[in-house]
DNA sequence: GATTCACGAGTACC
DNA sequence: ACCGGTACTCGTGAATC
C-alpha cells in the first residue's frame, strides 16, 4: 500500500530560522511499529520533519526507498528515544534501513544517560518558568518532557493495535497520521528548545563540535574537556590505554560539618565563590611539575605543581571564570556554558579518559585544599567569637552573635581568606566568601538535611525525606497543605495530634494516598534479585510504580508487603504500614522539649 | 532468636 | 567520547551475640 505524499504533507507553523549553522542537516523522525521487540518489530509508518525542505513528511513503510532517500539526504537524525528504540528497529533485519554514520540526536538521551543511569542535561535545563527540568519531570516520557517545557500537548492516545494491521480505512490512516504528526512536531519543538537553550555553548567549542551537536548531546564533563582543549589549542585526545583508564585514585571529597545545634536564629550562610575552580587556578593544580608548590606547609597536598608561572589550562580556566563573571553580571544568558565548563573541570581532572587534564594528584589535592580551607575558616571564625553551626564542602552556617553584623563577619572573612591565600602561588581577588542567604530561623536535622526561613520570609528546605521523589504521596500532600501555615507562623513544628488527625482525614478519603513512587529498572539489571526494587521490577515491569506498604496484600516485599492502588481497595487503615510516613513527617512534629 | 552489620539501591546536596 | 565525593533512608540477608 503506497500512500501518496500529497496526502500527508503539512505546512510548517512558522518560518523562524533557528540560529544554527547546520540546521539544514537535521531530520526529525518518529516511527510507528507493531511491537517493542527491537530485533523483530516491523515498522509500519515513518514520519519526518526535514529542516532542509521545511516540511513534515509522513510515509507508509512501502515507500522504503523514499524513506531511505530522505535519511540519506540528512546528516543528523533527531528523535525521542531513537537511540535505543526507533534507530535499532529501523536497522533490524526485518526493516533493513541503513542509518550508518548518522549523528543520532536523541532528545531523551540529552536529558538522561540511560546506559550509565545518570542525569545529563536535565539538571542544567530550566523551563520557561525558570524551574529546573530534573526537579519538575514526573517521568521522562515525550509528553511529560514537552509539558515541562510548556510545549502544548494534546491528550488522547492511539490504540496501538492499529499498528498490528496491514490494511487501514481512510479514517484510520488519518488518525495515524495525525498522531504521528503530533509526536514529530513535539519532538521538533523539544529539539528547538535545546538548540536555543544551548546556543551560547557554541561560543566555546570548535566547529566540528557544533557540526555534530556535541555541545548539546555530550555529558557536561565531555563538553568542558572540548572547551579547554579548544581554547588551549591542544588536540582533543582521550586516553585509550586500558590499564591507565582503570587508574582511579581516591580523590577524597568535601568536608561536611555535622550540625552543632538543632535550631538557631540569626544565621548567615556563607559560601566560597566557585571554591574548586578557584583552588585549581590559584594553586596551578593542572600543571604538575617535578619541583614547585606542594602546599606550603599549610595544605596537605600530595602532588607538586609549577609555581614559576601559571599553567596554560589553569590560565584558561581562570579566563573562563572571569568571562563568566562578567556575563553573569550583565545578566547575559550565555553565561551558562561558561559556568558548566568551570564547574566540570575539577570533576574531569580526576578521570583518566580526559588525558590532557588528568593526573593522579590534581583532584585529590583540590578536595584536600578545599577541606583545609573550610576547616581553617571555621576555626578562625570560632576563634573570633562566631559559632559555626553547620557546613558542607564550601559553606559555613554562622550564628551571628548579638552586636555583630554581617559586615563584621565579612570583614573577618577577608582577613581569613588573605591568610589562606598567603599559602597559594597564584592568589586572585575573586576568591571570596559570599553571603548565600541569611536565616532568621534554621532547623538542622542531620548532614545535608535542614530547613529554615530566610530574612525575606522564604521557606528553605533541603534534603529532608519529605521533599524526595520517593516520599509517600500522603506526606507530600500534607506538606503542601501545611506549608502555607508554616510560612505564616514562621515555624515548622506542629502538634502530633494535629498531624495524626490530618493523616486520618486523608486516609479516609483515599487510602491509596499512602503509596510511594518507586522508579525501577529492568529486573536483570539488578545485582540481587531479593532487593525491593528488583522484586517490584519483576512483578510490575521496569518504570515508575506507586505501591502501598501494608501488612497483608501484595506479591512484593517480605517483612512489609507492597500492593498496587487497585489491590488496595480491600485494605483498612489498620492494615497499612505508616512508619515511613511518620518518619517523613517527624521533622515537623513538636517534641516534648519543644513545648 | 533478637540484634547488628554490610550491602544494594535510590535520591538529594555540594 | 564516562566530571567528582558525601550522606541520608529503606529493605534484605548474612553475621553475630
Amino acid at each position: 500500500m503506497i500512500i501518496n505524499d500529497r496526502f500527508v504533507k503539512f505546512k510548517t507553523d512558522n518560518e523562524r530560522v533557528l540560529s544554527h549553522p547546520y540546521i539544514n542537516d537535521v531530520l526529525v523522525y518518529d516511527i510507528e511499529c507493531d511491537s517493542f521487540d527491537l530485533d523483530t518489530s516491523r515498522v509500519k509508518f515513518v514520519g519526518f520533519y526535514s529542516y532542509k525542505y521545511e516540511k513534515y513528511i509522513l510515509l507508509h513503510i512501502d515507500n522504503h526507498e523514499r524513506i531511505q532517500g530522505l535519511i540519506n539526504e540528512h546528516r543528523i537524525l533527531v528523535g525521542f528515544n531513537n537511540k535505543f528504540f526507533d534507530g535499532p528497529i529501523m536497522e533490524n533485519p526485518v526493516n533493513g534501513f541503513d542509518l550508518k554514520y548518522k549523528i543520532v540526536f536523541d532528545c531523551l538521551s540529552v536529558l538522561y544517560d540511560m546506559e550509565r543511569r545518570r542525569p545529563n542535561r536535565e539538571v542544567i535545563i530550566k523551563n520557561p518558568d525558570g524551574k529546573m527540568l530534573a526537579s519538575i519531570l514526573k517521568n521522562r516520557k515525550l509528553n511529560s518532557v514537552a509539558e515541562a517545557l510548556n510545549i502544548p500537548v494534546s491528550k488522547g492516545d492511539i490504540d496501538y493495535k492499529l499498528f498490528q494491521k496491514d490494511e487501514w480505512s481512510d479514517a484510520e490512516i488519518q488518525e495515524i497520521f495525525i498522531y504521528l504528526y503530533k509526536d514529530i512536531n513535539i519532538t521538533r519543538q523539544i529539539f528547538e528548545y535545546y538548540i536555543t537553550y544551548f546556543d551560547g555553548f557554541r561560543d566555546l567549542v570548535p566547529d566540528d563540535n557544533i557540526k555534530r551537536l556535541n555541545y548539546i548531546r555530550s555529558s557536561t564533563g565531555s563538553f568542558a574537556y572540548s572547551v579547554v582543549c579548544h581554547l588551549a589549542d591542544i588536540p582533543l585526545v582521550f586516553e585509550d590505554d586500558k590499564e591507565k583508564l582503570k587508574l582511579k585514585p581516591d580523590n577524597g571529597g568535601g568536608y561536611v560539618l555535622a550540625p552543632q545545634v538543632e535550631y538557631a536564629e540569626n544565621v548567615v550562610y556563607l559560601d566560597f565563590a566557585s571554591l574548586y575552580p578557584h583552588l585549581v587556578f590559584q594553586c596551578n593544580l593542572l600543571t604538575p611539575a617535578d619541583e614547585g608548590w606542594s602546599g606550603d606547609g599549610f595544605f596537605p597536598v600530595k602532588g607538586t605543581y609549577d609555581k614559576t608561572s601559571q599553567g596554560k589550562i589553569d590560565k584558561i580556566l581562570k579566563d573562563i571564570y572571569m568571562k563568566r563573571r562578567e556575563l553573569k553580571r550583565a545578566k547575559d544568558p550565555r553565561e551558562l556554558g561558561y559556568k558548566i565548563a568551570i564547574n566540570s573541570i575539577y570533576g574531569i581532572s580526576g578521570s583518566p579518559v580526559f588525558k590532557n587534564v588528568f593526573n593522579t594528584t590534581t583532584a585529590g589535592d583540590c578536595t584536600a585544599i578545599g577541606r583545609k580551607t573550610i576547616q581553617f575558616t571555621r576555626d578562625q571564625f570560632e576563634a573570633h567569637g562566631y559559632k559555626v553551626i553547620y557546613g558542607d564542602t564550601d559553606s559555613v552556617f554562622v550564628q551571628l552573635p548579638n552586636g555583630k553584623t554581617v559586615q563584621n563577619l565579612l570583614d573577618l572573612s577577608k582577613s581569613v581568606i588573605a591568610t589562606i591565600q598567603a599559602h597559594m602561588p597564584f592568589p586572585v581577588s575573586t576568591f571570596v566568601l559570599d553571603v548565600d542567604d541569611e536565616f532568621d530561623k534554621v532547623w538542622l536535622f542531620k548532614k545535608k538535611h535542614y530547613a529554615g526561613f530566610n530574612k525575606d520570609g522564604k521557606f528553605i528546605i533541603k534534603g529532608l525525606s519529605i521533599i524526595k521523589g520517593d516520599a509517600s504521596q500522603l506526606a507530600q500532600l500534607l506538606f503542601d497543605k501545611i506549608r502555607p501555615l508554616m510560612i505564616e507562623k514562621k515555624d515548622i513544628k506542629f502538634d502530633r495530634e494535629y498531624i495524626a488527625n490530618l493523616i486520618d482525614i486523608e486516609l479516609k478519603k483515599n487510602i491509596t494516598i499512602i503509596g510511594s513512587l518507586y522508579n525501577v529498572r529492568n529486573p536483570d539489571s539488578y545485582k540481587s534479585a531479593s532487593s525491593l526494587q528488583c522484586q517490584i521490577a519483576t512483578e510490575h515491569g521496569a518504570g515508575s510504580h506507586v505501591l502501598i506498604p501494608n501488612k497483608i496484600i501484595g506479591d512484593v516485599g517480605k517483612s512489609k508487603k507492597y500492593c498496587t492502588p487497585e489491590e488496595a481497595v480491600d485494605l483498612k487503615i489498620e492494615d497499612l504500614c505508616l512508619d515511613k510516613l511518620w518518619h517523613e513527617l517527624d521533622p515537623f512534629i513538636k517534641r516534648p522539649k519543644d513545648l
